[in-house]
DNA sequence: TCTCCTGATGGCAGTTACTGACATGGTCAA
DNA sequence: TTGACCATGTCAGTAACTGCCATCAGGAGA
């Protein structure tokens, strides 16, 4: 039998989201979350940088599957359709989790502390991406806009991916508005792409 | 004569650079920033919210002049270049500032901290720029991908005008940023607009 | 079985960001 | 001259975060 309850980070992560729901990200102390965890504050600053990151454990892996699926996108693609092979490859990841996003989303809309950290790791993304179209040959200034490009597409896909009472798959809100930025960029009476 | 010095956020805004620069912001604390602007720690909380924010006074005016800016533009824009009107109204307030907006940037550069507050601070810039489209009869998602995709088009234009040696207008950035999307987007040989 | 080492956890003291309540004292209008 | 004003100061308190050392079950080796 082992010494101590298995899975801290995940206790300490499910202790927060409860208790950021309930009473808010400000009057929920790092020692509420531990103490719910069944654990102590120190060690919860062992497992996280600070009280926000408790809500962003396991970003990395999210990057690099990212990451991955740019590196594997056809020779052929456009430094944005690569970019978005990216973002469409955590569509069954996110399918298997839907409510799990809402309530995550929601809390974190609901405290702009949480949010900035957010939009940190997006820009950390960000960068990863545009090394990876880098790597492919596109120039710096093309692959930090087709990542950028590609965010945008990601985040107003994603957030109509999460309302959308259809249940339709992320990859259908991101080819959504993969389409709608064509049409705002290149402004819509123009010739279309061959 | 005044009985205080002037020009409290002023001093504190530039105690603030220099330090962060000095010593960098996590060795500074507002103790330290308050006493080199003849002031006490309490004084500096009256004026900013928290220690990250004396980087980033002001900048509901910077908003309000970009937003005003997209409102101007000629009804017959697209989405995008209306968003670009409004980052291009910047261009004289910023040539007269290189040399404060390179050493500001190299401290936000430096500082994840501070970086995460210029995002959010970005976003809601985004947000505000989403809005006056929306005025302007833009669909919501159209709207939102318009002033992201506009955002990215200022990073990318802002960090070249930044480094640029020939000291080039950040319009001239702007609008080479602008090309470039519109390249990503499309695709390398794709019909141009009409 | 004994022993030693490892590794996750706890305890504790210290620093600093931030807040609320109240005090101070030039300045300026009446 | 006076009194209200208001930018600033003082002080005490909370909570985020850090460094250092203690604890102690379990596994490896003797």
């Amino acid at each position: 039998m082992a010494r101590w309850e298995p899975n801290a980070i995940g206790r300490l992560t499910e202790a927060a989201m409860q208790l950021f729901g309930e009473r808010g990200y400000a009057k929920t102390t790092v020692e509420d979350i531990a103490a719910r965890a069944g654990l102590t504050e120190r060690t919860f600053f062992r497992y996280f940088t600070d009280k926000r990151e408790v809500l962003f454990a396991g970003s990395d892996q999210f990057v690099k599957q990212i990451v991955d699926a740019v590196r594997a996108a056809p020779k052929a693609s456009t430094p944005l359709d690569a970019a978005l092979a990216g973002h469409e490859a955590t569509s069954d990841f996110f399918a298997q989790r839907r409510a799990f996003a809402r309530k995550r989303s929601a809390v974190i809309a609901a405290h702009p502390e949480l949010q900035e950290r957010e939009l940190i790791k997006l820009m950390a993304l960000a960068a990863a991406i545009t090394a990876a179209l880098e790597e492919r040959g596109v120039s710096s200034a093309a692959a930090s806009l087709a990542a950028e490009a590609g965010l945008a597409i990601f985040r107003v896909g994603f957030e109509h991916w999460l309302k959308d009472a259809k249940n339709r798959s992320l990859v259908f809100h991101l080819r959504a508005a993969r389409r709608q930025l064509e049409a705002v960029v290149v402004g819509p009476r123009a010739t279309r792409r061959a």
